[in-house]
DNA sequence: TTGCTACATGTTATGATATAACATATCAAG
DNA sequence: CTTGATATGTTATATCATAACATGTAGCAA
């Protein structure tokens, strides 16, 4: 939130009360929330009713990488990573519905090779993965 | 398609009329096409109206191993690779349509380090680039 | 044959996700 | 003080997906 900020102010950006309070709300629930009950919440703080508040902050947050929306769920989380652009990759527990994230790099670009071997030209990638988290791998045994 | 239908007689699975015919335009089109898209086609050929009919031969099919969905499209493709279960990878171009697939052990699975580390069980994974293939590259400049 | 079971399909209705289009407001720069 | 860029408000609708229940059909066993 405070990085947030300060990215905004040092990029120019306007982190408005609908956008900030929907970052904020992500933060605090740490796992994937879909736009209908991000929506809820904006009206619960009377921020604004309709789907387009809520798409419109979101779509401000995704762009800025101070969210992202993960494809499978069709739902978006917050950015744990405190840095500008970068590809994430998702750990998506359906025991309770964390993510953890992590980023591309940390895993060496696993198709960069093989997009080059076919000539593709990479612009953005998704990497989602279902499973269970440590905890509740364990709660299932 | 003939790999289809063999699959299916070994595994007692039942291609029936409509399960075919998804399957046979999705091999055609070689690109994703949406559950409504498939539905007009199903029209087209009577094979159905409804949203269900759709949704249940694509359900197969996939279930099967016989197609995917692309997550970033809300879209689904033929498996254009003749085996069993396994993780795909896509690369999706958004100046053509055209989808290619490549298989993640082709890749060397790229998160079960980052999943161990973190004690987390993966029990599936999506791998989805967006870009320009050779061609609608080569086109753009 | 009957009746049972599993599977597949037909049908209606609705839920869930997302965006187009246009009107209004705010604010800083010229 | 008006112009242009950005953000918000509002209505309507497009797009994607599934619940629920009825019907049909094929194989099998009594």
């Amino acid at each position: 939130m405070q990085h947030a900020r300060h990215a905004c102010a040092a990029q120019n950006l306007h982190l408005t009360p609908a956008r900030e309070f929907v970052l904020s709300v992500l933060l605090e629930e740490h796992r994937a929330m879909g736009a209908y009950e991000i929506l809820d919440r904006l009206k619960s703080a009377d921020l604004g009713s309709q789907p387009p508040i809520a798409y419109r902050a979101l779509e401000f947050l995704t762009a800025h990488g101070f969210a992202h929306k993960i494809e499978r769920l069709n739902a978006f989380v917050a950015c744990t990573h405190q840095h500008g652009s970068h590809t994430p990759a998702f750990f998506i527990c359906t025991g309770c519905g964390t993510v953890a994230e992590t980023a591309i790099p940390a895993l060496g670009d696993p198709i960069s090779p093989v997009a080059q071997s076919i000539g593709f030209h990479v612009a953005r990638m998704t990497l989602e993965a279902e499973g269970h988290c440590q905890n509740c791998h364990e709660a299932a045994q």
